[in-house]
DNA sequence: TCCTGTGTTTGATCCACGTCAACGCTCCCA
DNA sequence: TGGGAGCGTTGACGTGGATCAAACACAGGA
């Protein structure tokens, strides 16, 4: 890094924009994170406390099963994916991450991470040290429901997960993570029918509970069928509601 | 019910002895459930919020998806499941609660129940109405923490569901539910060797992403192997052991 | 006591997905 | 420009668990 001698007005204006930049009042994922339906002095305390940033490369570990939990993370750009190893070298994706989500819940439980968060592509976090928003939940009832329901939701996409797992054949399987996928985008204000997956067949695969060749076998046959179109990792959903007919389906 | 009349020595020592059965001071589970370290004027407090209890016979729904959500429960006696059907008739178990064990965290995210919760046997909760306790643990930090920590402990749960149904093999996975029972059973003083499941093949079927009849050859083998004895839904576990390496062990 | 319904076990067969293997595409670096 | 590494695709084949079907065990009721 190169050092240069600022004015102390230069320095004032830079603290002002580097606060500024880390700001949940100014981030414009505001309304999908944590910060939802505060009022603005509440705001104010909430930018005090997420005032610590992270970047990842690509590849880069955020934490690892076993550390030791502090903090948990929102993210702000990238994509990440969690996932979780067992002794005798099992493993599992348990979850891809986009920005706006939280990563770390499952660290609460015995101030242990339980599993690995690894940036899929360069990202950035910012880091909410847990006690602390223990803390200005305990004065701001808004945050405190809202934080609540995070952990609900996750709960909830969690049983999704496991009726997926233990319902649905490879097709179907595929179908749902890709909307899933879509709507996710969708709501960050990309587009919901075009789109990089940011995760290789082996990891959409774990998450899925299929082997790479079963996932991308499905993805050549759902281009067969029309349903979408895929180029490496580059998808476009030709035929939305086809892949969700093909969920919603009796088993023939 | 008859209607006797009581002197008012009576009456006062009636309502002591109900109060004092609601009361989580004086829960023999209280070590297991929402009150693990609090203070004694903290448990009051509590106490004052857990009043009301509600018994269900074997069957009875304790509420159904889609329902308003006001309350989580604690199971106080009996045993639960919990499951999520969709439209197209697919429906899957997405849990079994025992004794100190909360019901209903999944309905935080939406004010409304996204599973149906159904008594195994007959069986009494607590009732805790939700916005009571979020207001409790505003005031009482180690209640906001523990709270928490349970949120998280079942997500925790649930990754440990989705890595079953994600990549062990039938056997592995009646064998790691069988373990995980026997545990459960044991940390509430009941013999983690000898107990009777109070679910069906069917419902440990759909728990694990079985069908009825894969569920019923693996305890055939396991009794086989030595592994177990099992007489329709009592089982003794002879080695528990060699049930551990069964998962633990690579695939060959 | 038999009868009936519900849940469980067991056998025979089938098929979706896993496994193994070969090959293709892209990107990167010598 | 060539070559190698890392992913992804496709084919051939094997298998674990699903499916279908029959018989059995047990509980509750007449």
């Amino acid at each position: 890094m190169k050092k240069t001698r600022l004015s102390p007005e230069a320095v004032k204006a830079k603290q002002a924009f580097e606060s500024m930049k880390t700001a949940c009042s100014n981030c414009n994922l505001r309304e999908l994170c944590l910060p939802i339906g505060l009022a603005d002095d509440e705001l104010k305390k909430l930018d005090q406390l997420v005032s610590t940033r992270k970047r990842l490369k690509r590849g880069d570990h955020l934490y690892r099963a076993g550390q030791a939990f502090e903090s948990i993370f929102a993210v702000r750009s990238g994509f990440f994916k969690t996932d979780v190893l067992i002794e005798d070298g099992r493993d599992q994706v348990t979850g891809f991450q986009m920005p706006g989500e939280l990563l770390g819940l499952d660290g609460i439980s015995n101030e242990l991470h339980t599993c690995n968060a690894i940036a899929l592509e360069d990202s950035e976090v910012c880091a909410i040290p847990f006690s602390q928003l223990e803390g200005l939940s305990r004065q701001i009832h808004t945050l405190q429901n809202h934080f609540h329901k995070v952990m609900s939701r996750e709960i909830v996409r969690d049983h999704g997960v496991m009726m997926l797992l233990g319902t649905m054949r490879a097709e179907e399987r595929l179908a749902a993570f890709l909307l899933n996928l879509s709507h996710r985008f969708k709501a960050r204000g990309y587009s919901p029918i075009e789109f990089n997956l940011r995760m290789s067949r082996d990891e959409i695969g774990s998450y899925l509970g299929l082997k790479l060749e079963t996932v991308s076998r499905a993805f050549s046959r759902f281009q067969d069928e029309g349903l979408l179109s895929v180029h490496q990792r580059k998808v476009c959903l030709l035929d939305p509601d086809g892949l969700h007919q093909l969920i919603s389906h009796q088993r023939c």
